[in-house]
RNA sequence: GCGCUCUUAGCUCAGCAGGAUAGAGCAACAGCCUUCUAAGCUGUGGGUCGGGCGUUCGAAUCGCCCAGAGCGCGCCA
């Protein structure tokens, strides 16, 4: 097993604090905050000095004298307050990076205890095309669910259809509203499918009794009427073929698809146990379970609603059974815009007093809204919502104009641009997702976002093309790659910054914040750009040089594909541009 | 009304298990293509970290108060 450098040194420092008899939860290191100064920092010392009623700068001379002794540190002192500044020296850091070529994982260890955890994203529904709210979480869902494989844990995606509310129930009475019956369903087509959903919505804000309907159709169906259930069950077939090509573009892997209609037995199971277990009670004509009052406000939970269907909450509630009891979760992981949070606080807490989540960790991870150039959620110039397929068909559309036509570059087919131009542009709209916080939204700018200059996607597709293209002129020109050794500042830069491929992928999957990565990956692809201006590998000044460098320039390649491909971002081998 | 989240450069955002000179990108300005792809690189300017009080040797980071913004709060999902 390969340690990167941080973890040899946080050991070394757990050997010395422990020496010296000091608390080791201190014994920690982290790059350094100055690097004129040096590569790592401990702060340990300041913690300690508090606890032990010490001078810090005394406690870090201690630690600093048995750090010298150490022949893989080439400099130590011990500044300001007591900050312990150390700097690794050349040999150790090549070292390191040479075992980091080696292996396949590039260094990165796995969790000590694998979990089974199950995770819910996507979240489309029967009869709507997907719009760019569905882009989050289809983009960070994907993103931590590889980043939860990569660490080793074992991870079921499910994409939760919406097919089970009343939406399902104004469906069907549009259609009999407009045909008179449900013979001719099997002929609708998703477009058609889609319209009808949108007639529906507006008949029911306008029409008190059109909603009853769709209401009683809802609970019919619910109840099993079989000329309900046939005509539902081909609108879902219609509208899951229609969504999973959508996320096939995407590229977001969902190993279920199964839907709000699959937890329906598990529903009535559910109201029954909280009726044994005596914590439901029937309000208004509805069945429901009251929450404890804090200091906010706790809408009651409606298991049963006054029609006699199921209300979302007990479907979510359901669901988790269902995970616990089919799946083995251990885990259930949830992304979902972040305004359903008292949701979740709800469907969680009854589950805890249901038992049905015993020892299973239950989590919301919520995602801001995407927003306009004006701060407010997303919308199309006429005002609509803008459809995700659309949005990539605009994204692609850009980037196909700063690209050569199919014919004008040798060796390059149609199809192969045409990859590229998928590849780029879901890099740019990936990336632009995932690099803030997934806890704000961010400002999506229609007339903006094909700008691929700076910290997005194509930026470091651009430097995992460039490398792609040395290394091909490498193989051609018969250099091989060889050991890396370093002899100068940049190349060194750009190995420390290797070196945190570790840290940073674990950091990742405990904050469970692909943005971790994302800025990784540009800081990465930043520090190769300087590398690659200054440090001439084909024409490097001797054999030894090029051959390291060779070696550094193939390792910065893979471990940005590495780290793309955890942000489910392709990098494409060669990146054209229009002349 | 109650609750949750937020307020950092002109704009969009990082940083927040307290630490040394608060960072990026965009925009602006000045340079760099006969040499591994200029979707690139180098440099310049730009900030009382919303305001106040407190804890601490030390606060953008922790606590309290105030102001402003967004979101959520029983039969839609």
């Amino acid at each position: 097993m390969t340690l990167s450098i941080e973890k040899n040194f946080n050991q070394k420092f757990a050997d010395i604090f422990q020496k010296l008899d000091l608390d080791t939860k201190f014994a920690v290191i982290k790059p350094s905050d100055r690097p004129d100064l040096s590569d790592f920092q401990c702060n340990g010392a300041l913690a300690l000095a508090k606890s032990l009623h010490k001078n810090p700068r005394e406690i870090a001379a201690l630690i600093a004298e048995e750090l010298q002794k150490d022949k893989d540190v080439s400099s130590v002192s011990v500044d300001g307050p007591g900050f312990i500044n150390f700097k690794i020296s050349n040999e150790f850091i090549a070292k390191s990076l040479n075992e980091m070529a080696e292996d396949e994982r590039l260094g990165c260890s796995k969790v000590a205890e694998p979990k089974e955890i199950v995770m819910d994203f996507g979240g489309p529904n029967v009869a709507k095309a997907l719009h760019v709210g569905h882009l989050r979480s289809a983009v960070i869902g994907e993103s931590i669910r590889r980043i939860e494989t990569f660490v080793g844990n074992k991870v079921i995606s499910d994409v939760h259809f919406g097919d089970w509310g009343t939406p399902m129930g104004m469906i069907l009475a549009e259609i009999i509203h407009q045909d008179g019956n449900l013979d001719n369903v099997e002929s609708y087509d998703i477009a058609k499918i889609s319209a009808i959903y949108k007639q529906a919505n507006i008949r029911c804000k306008e029409d008190e009794n059109a909603k009853e309907t769709a209401r009683q159709i809802t609970a019919e169906l619910q109840n099993g009427n079989p000329e309900y259930r046939k005509a539902w069950k081909y609108l879902r077939d219609v509208s899951v073929a229609d969504v999973k090509k959508t996320y096939q573009e995407l590229d977001a892997h969902f190993d279920l698809w199964l839907g709000e209609s699959d937890a329906h037995q598990a529903c009535g199971e559910v109201v029954e146990l909280a009726k044994e277990k005596g914590i439901s009670e029937v309000d208004d004509g509805a069945t429901i379970i009251r929450l404890p009052e804090t200091n906010k406000p706790m809408p009651p939970v409606i298991l049963v609603k006054t029609d006699g269907g199921f209300g979302y909450q007990v479907t979510d509630i359901a669901t988790i059974k269902t995970r616990v009891e089919d799946l083995h979760a251990q885990e259930i992981i949830y992304v979902v815009d972040k305004r359903q949070s008292l949701h979740f606080e709800q469907v969680f807490q009854v589950s805890e007093m249901l038992g049905i989540a015993k020892d299973v960790k239950l989590e919301h991870i919520g995602f801001g809204t995407v927003n306009g150039a004006d701060g407010k959620p997303f919308k199309t110039r006429d005002g609509g919502v803008m459809n995700l397929s659309d949005l990539i068909l605009i994204s692609k559309e850009k980037v196909r104009s700063s690209m050569p036509k199919a014919g004008e570059v040798e060796g390059f087919s149609k199809d192969d641009i045409e990859k590229m131009v998928t590849q780029i542009a879901m890099g740019a709209i990936k990336f632009q997702d995932l690099k803030n916080n997934i806890a704000s939204g961010y400002v999506f700018d229609l007339e903006d976002f094909a700008k691929f200059d700076g910290k997005t996607g194509p930026y470091i597709q651009y430097a995992v093309a460039r490398i792609n293209s040395i290394l091909r002129k490498a193989k051609a020109g018969g250099l091989e790659i060889g050991d890396i050794v370093i002899s100068n500042e940049d190349e060194r830069n750009l190995a420390l910054k290797l070196s945190q491929f570790e840290n940073v992928i674990m950091r990742a999957h405990a904050d469970k914040e692909p943005s971790i990565i994302t800025d990784y990956a540009y800081t990465l692809a930043q520090v190769f750009s300087g590398f690659y201006n200054t440090c001439p590998i084909m024409n490097a000044e001797d054999k030894t040089l090029a051959v390291s460098r060779l070696k550094l320039a193939s390792l910065v390649r893979d471990t940005l594909k590495q780290l793309l491909y955890l942000l489910g971002i392709e990098a494409p081998e060669v990146m054209l541009k229009a002349a």
